[in-house]
DNA sequence: GCCAACGTTGGC
DNA sequence: GCCAACGTTGGC
């Protein structure tokens, strides 16, 4: 029986100063983890949906221009998030525990900047784009699901093939 | 720096 | 298990 592909599509959210895909195109292997999320709901999408292989747009939030600033893609499923058990992380949860690990990570990898970077006001006038999460006033979600059709749409917007 | 929106906490 | 108070997020 042959099998849909089922490969999906995410926008994770990062304060730049934090940490921007400038810097995860400078880590090692240009893999990062996704670490210190600290909300149910993001932690749940994490831990059960995303898998290796789903595309990412590294949406850079909390300046003066929120904007989509490049792609990567998830190389690993999601297990628990090591900062969630290290009493000196600013992460730490004593509510965790190695067996009950609370919290969850993926990996990514970088695969390319966009540059200029995609602004709110691009996607808000976009008519593949204007519904997105992100655009949605008081939506927090550092982990939001991305439409297939969404995916395309900003590939098409910064001029790149599907690197996927 | 403001403030709306949201998630979490804790008293009851 | 309700809900008010509180802290945080994040666009503007």
């Amino acid at each position: 029986m042959l099998q849909k592909q089922s490969r999906h599509y995410w926008l994770l959210k990062s304060e730049p100063s934090c940490f921007s895909i400038d810097d995860l195109k400078r880590s090692p292997k240009k893999i990062a983890s996704w670490d210190g999320v600290r909300n149910f709901q993001a932690r749940n999408l994490l831990r059960d949906q995303i898998k290796p292989g789903d595309g990412v747009l590294f949406y850079h939030s909390s300046i003066r221009e929120p904007a989509i600033a490049g792609l990567a893609k998830v190389v690993s499923d999601g297990y628990p998030d090591a900062t969630a058990l290290d009493p000196k992380s600013e992460h730490f949860d004593p509510k965790a525990r190695p067996d009950h690990p609370i919290w969850f990570m993926v990996d990514i990898q970088y695969i390319t900047g966009i540059d200029p970077p995609i602004t709110r006001e691009t996607l808000r006038f976009h008519p593949d784009l204007m519904d997105m999460d992100v655009l949605i006033k008081g939506n927090r979600l550092s982990v939001q699901p991305v439409t297939p059709k969404q995916w395309k749409a900003v590939l098409n917007i910064a001029g790149i093939f599907d690197p996927l």
